[in-house]
DNA sequence: CTCAATGATACAAAAAATATATCACGGATC
DNA sequence: GATCCGTGATATATTTTTTGTATCATTGAG
């Protein structure tokens, strides 16, 4: 029975009572909802026989509400803000205005462009919260597929990840670090060859490997093997022992954003250095897709 | 344009779509809604051309809810436990479940039947608030026809309130109190008319004005005027100067039940000792009237 | 290849909401 | 005190919405 009342009690109902009993007047309730009177006073009494309470006082010309009358006032504004809700934040998930993204990226790419992204997006979209967490490409693959990222900020190429979407966003290039106080950052132009003989530090193949085969294979081209000396984990980790002396390394070109006394970038124009970041993601939920597309630009996304 | 939505998206449509999620089967929810799939599955149709988002995903044979699905499930399910909160707890102020009750009540109430029925209403109607407050019988007859007061606990009879109703509510007769070492304190049986001599101890005329005139008046058909030697507002007070022998006082019988080792308490037996204690009110709101029906043990209320 | 399951479509019937015209009542006005 | 205006109630017709019945289209399993 209790089923059927909320059945009989609508959402037009509960805001035709609302102007009656703002206006205490059916005519200007009416007027107010755009329709005429009659069908109003049968509307609020059908509503007062549904639920068998009476909610107005109609004393002489003078409308008044009941004590039931005023909660139900109340319960009927908070029921209509309610459904209202639903509706605009059903529209605000739909549109990507609201949602949750959970975003990973190589720790070189805060260096580039997705800071800036992500200022943006979040002045933008104020209402998506924003997870992010650092990993390395292939550990972003993984979490995509699991489901437990969204979006993630790598370099390329992937290896057997057919299954995910890669979309360009950023570009940089490779770059020589050098101790300041080491011959060939004291000279003008260092060439890639002239570091042949050089100790390298790099990040282990594991962190990173389409990138660290990058290196090894611009180094081919320039006719040596880097020699690694040591390695580290992570590009601040690496430059923090080019700073003190133990080695030389080829890092991304925005990392020169790191500024420390102790090291010297040095360009690099053999063809190869350019690397691209990219975004990957499976199933765009709308929030990701208006990250997505707000950072790189695009237009229009496909969503779930 | 949003109000023009507001108005399609009916409770009934968010109940089909929260059965429809639940189920995520077409025929099973439209069983559970009693009703035939066809109208459902068209319902929602139009449930996501108004709101202009896909909250189903129709993949083959299996369906599966968008992120503004999911949203737009959750907010649904809120709205219809809103709407039923809206409805029963109106139901609740109807029935006086719930409210607000202003009881005021003088001071001698206390000692007689009251707290238990307030005890008792309090545990049969837990969610109505009561407000107590200590009054006369006259500052009670003006609150309630300020409105600032809804049951009074008072002592007939009234004097120009006609438009206050009057339920009788307990019965008490007068006594007397006397020093337990004044002489008459000793003896076992007294009379009104052997306290025509000794020195009184009254609460001011002000405050209770028909209890006084009718102690005046007891002591008047025993034979005399009482000589009123010192006056104290409230019983208490009262009852605290007979106790260190200031006088001796007529005061309510349930207030025997207030102990003072140097108090002795005797019975009145004259005509005219009896009085009564009565519900006044005006208008009664639903609670209100809960109140007086449980106390007083009558029946129905004709409520605001 | 057929069958069962499932959602979509078309059309008809029922129910509900609303509009129009009118009445009934009460207080204000002259 | 008769009349009139403002207000809510009633009766009935019309439109809109919701629901039901019958049927089809697609898909995956045996």
């Amino acid at each position: 029975m209790a089923i059927d009342v909320r059945a009989r009690v609508t959402l037009r109902t509960m805001e035709q009572f609302v102007a009656v009993a703002e206006e205490l007047h059916f005519h200007r309730a009416a007027e107010r909802l755009n329709m005429s009177q009659p069908p109003l006073t049968s509307a609020i009494r059908k509503l007062e026989e549904d639920i068998d309470v009476t909610l107005i006082e109609r004393g002489n010309r003078v409308l008044g509400l009941t004590p039931a009358g005023e909660k139900f006032l109340e319960e009927a504004r908070e029921t209509l803000r309610q459904a209202e809700q639903a509706i605009t934040g059903t529209k605000d998930v739909a549109a990507g205005r609201t949602g949750l993204v959970r975003l990973g990226y190589v720790g070189s790419s805060l260096y580039g462009r997705l800071p800036d992204a992500i200022r943006a997006f979040r002045l933008q979209y104020p209402k998506v919260r924003l997870e992010l967490r650092e990993a390395t490409t292939a550990a972003q693959i993984a979490a995509i597929r699991a489901g437990t990222m969204d979006v993630g900020v790598v370099i390329p190429p992937l290896h057997h990840a057919e299954d995910v979407e890669l979309d360009r966003f950023d570009s940089d290039r490779l770059c020589m670090a050098l101790p300041k106080d080491h011959p060939l950052g004291k000279q003008g132009r260092v060439k890639l060859s002239d570091l042949s003989d050089e100790p390298f530090v790099l990040w282990p193949m594991l962190e990173g490997r389409g990138f660290h085969l990058q290196v090894i294979r611009l180094c081919a081209n320039a006719g040596f093997v880097p020699r690694v000396e040591q390695e580290a984990y992570g590009m601040h980790a690496v430059l923090s022992l080019v700073a003190v002396g133990l080695g030389v390394s080829v890092v991304p070109e925005s990392m020169s954003g790191f500024r420390d006394d102790r090291i010297t970038y040095r360009p690099i124009n053999d063809a190869g250095s350019e690397f691209e970041l990219s975004f990957i993601y499976r199933d765009l939920s709308p929030s990701a897709a208006s990250f997505v597309c707000h950072a790189s630009g695009k237009e229009k996304y496909k969503v779930l």
